[in-house]
DNA sequence: GTGCGGGTTGACTGACCAGTCAATCTGTCG
DNA sequence: CGACAGATTGACTGGTCAGTCAACCCGCAC
């Protein structure tokens, strides 16, 4: 039964109920003040069901960021592969994690606050997966300075996680309300990191 | 006896080692996952003492990022009081900042990963706190903006959370091991952080 | 229609831990 | 010295919750 499509569909979709429902629950609620019965829930399902498709609550956020980060290094390799200036290719990264958070706010609410600056408890886990974005951002800096497109004296780790961390404070202005993240806001925002960080790195004329 | 000088003496330092201790559990441990008596441990006090000083496990934390956090904000306008250019004026905030890091790491970690990241807990709490950082922050860059040292094309709090938030992404490379954080290294950041920063906000020729 | 097997249910358990409190200690003052 | 006050102790309580499990449901195969 679980073997047949029609069958697998369904569990499949039941499992995604539950880790659509812990989104919610966790955005609103933080994971852990959140009970593993809210969660149930908000999927209007029983308690037990959650442990069916998932082995505990740390799995299921576990599963909503390796889902979704997985998914943005893709984008970032696919970016870097691309024959493009620096810059475009920071402003495409840039762009990517801008329109996760339009497309789901509470989602990147979720992988932001509980996973990525959360390095005590899930950081900890993540820090590899979270490291190899690090990682690639810098190898795109790297680049860049050998092409002498940007200037050589700052390292490419650092210019990573420089950038990274503009755009993940700016991202958590948004969710806490420090910031306006209207609609023209966001786009606003993905020209102004670049903007601003290219800006230093940048070894055109200055 | 409380009123007698050697006994509250006596007392503030009761209460100090046991702030201190906190710190060190807080960091090894994190907050979320340390007990109260995981600090009277460290402490060497008895459990019930802790509540002898401090009215629950999060007064403690609060206690901790309060202090330092006040500090920091006294700081940040004693600069902006001086006749500074504004890139001088980040490079002294930049610089306190790492400094209050290489001073007492153990402490940054906690208030950084314990607070500042944790706007879900204890963020909460403290976001108007925060703000009030960003807020200094955006007025330096408001002032450079209007005597035409910085470009007028970005919003002062959008560039102050820039600002910051690329600060306490090193800092978070540091603590996490994830980027060198050698002595020479902190000195090198101050110098590269405002470096990166300002030369995509300087409206110097381009 | 009978039986199988996975999906689904929710009451229950065991562990954990923040915070309380009554008892004890200690140093000071009259 | 006696007694008082605040400091210190640590056993105990109450509540919470992640995870378990035995029972039940339901669609399918034969």
């Amino acid at each position: 039964m679980a073997a047949s499509p029609r069958n697998s569909t369904a569990a499949a979709e039941k499992r995604r109920l539950i880790l659509d429902a812990a989104v919610r629950v966790f955005a609103r609620q933080g994971f852990h003040t959140c009970r593993v019965s809210d969660i149930a829930d908000e999927a209007g399902v029983a308690y037990g069901l959650v442990y069916h498709y998932f082995r505990s609550k740390d799995e299921v956020l576990d599963t909503l960021f390796l889902e979704r980060w997985n998914v943005m290094l893709e984008a970032i390799r696919e970016v870097d592969a691309q024959p493009l200036p620096a810059r475009e290719k920071l402003e495409a990264i840039a762009s990517f994690i801008v329109e996760s958070y339009r497309h789901d706010p509470e989602l990147m609410k979720v992988i932001i606050v509980e996973v990525t600056r959360a390095a005590n408890s899930f950081g900890q886990t993540h820090l590899g997966k979270i490291r190899e974005a690090f990682d690639l951002i810098a190898a795109v800096v790297r680049r860049a300075q050998d092409e002498g497109e940007f200037r050589s004296d700052i390292s490419p780790l650092f210019a990573a996680m420089t950038f990274y961390g503009a755009i993940e404070q700016v991202l958590t202005g948004w969710i806490f309300d420090a910031l306006p993240g209207a609609d023209a806001d966001l786009d606003e925002a993905k020209r102004l990191i670049v903007e601003t960080i290219c800006g230093g790195l940048d070894s055109s004329d200055r």
